[in-house]
DNA sequence: CTGACTGCAAACGTTTTGCACGGTA
DNA sequence: TACCGTGCAAAACGTTTGCAGTCAG
């Protein structure tokens, strides 16, 4: 679906400050909220940090993006997508999406408690292959 | 080991103000900054804020308490336990430990990626079994 | 054409800092 | 006793808000 189409569907115009935070986030796949007024500011240099701040808690509340929160680091957004993992590389930072059945693991969960649970949330510290190679 | 103990072993003089915070941690388990301020006022009325971001701040870089970071929630602390998860109920709130052992879960994960996994950091959203049974 | 959206500047709440004093080891 | 730690007040910072003008639908 477009971005434009993803705005609609949730009420909320098409404006060209929105579909640059969108492109972005798009592109970078995971980025902060300083990282986004840097970027978005390179193709939308008059883009005003209140309208920054202003969409991404409306795009959040309507669930158009996620929050990543990850510890000892900043937080990140990203365009929401269906049950992933994030594999965050302690050497150089980089947050990498990583498909992953939670399935399996709930199940195996919901046997020993007696809360029921209904989704999963995962970040995996890791080395990536990259920075594994330069070692 | 006592409050004091793991103080001095990370070179932290064991102050009343200090005890009082791990004190309200080891106590309530999960404590937001806000919650923090409140708790230990309750016993220790002159604490200052700075008093307590200084030491929680210094505490988190020493690894005596560790950031609890959940989608769509504030930012609590705890005290730096081995490898466990949290449950948290999307009623209520609350948050609770839950063993578990990653092990197998990063094996299967590590085999469908070639970033070196160390560790997984996991969270489930239940509803608790106190909310469950007054519905 | 109209209400939603934006940019600007000011306000706000949270966190950090500088400094003089006090308490731990 | 020396120095780390504290409390207070001020500063710095990130985020939100009010308003007047603009733009998407």
């Amino acid at each position: 679906m477009s971005h434009v189409d993803i705005l609609k569907l949730h009420s909320l115009k098409a404006t060209p400050q929105r579909l640059c935070v969108l492109g972005v986030l798009e592109q970078h796949g995971h980025v902060t909220l300083e990282g986004i007024e840097q970027l978005t500011k390179l193709k939308f240099p008059t883009l005003s940090l209140s309208t920054i701040y202003r969409n991404i808690n409306e795009m959040v509340k309507k669930e158009i993006l996620s929050e990543v929160k990850i510890a000892n680091k900043k937080e990140y957004y990203e365009i929401t997508k269906e049950n992933h993992a994030h594999l965050i590389c302690s050497k150089c930072g980089k947050i990498e999406d990583f498909i992953i059945n939670t399935d399996d693991i709930i199940k195996k969960a919901q046997s020993s408690t007696c809360s029921k649970i209904s989704s999963a949330t995962i970040s995996f510290d890791t080395v990536c292959k990259e920075c594994l190679s330069t070692k």
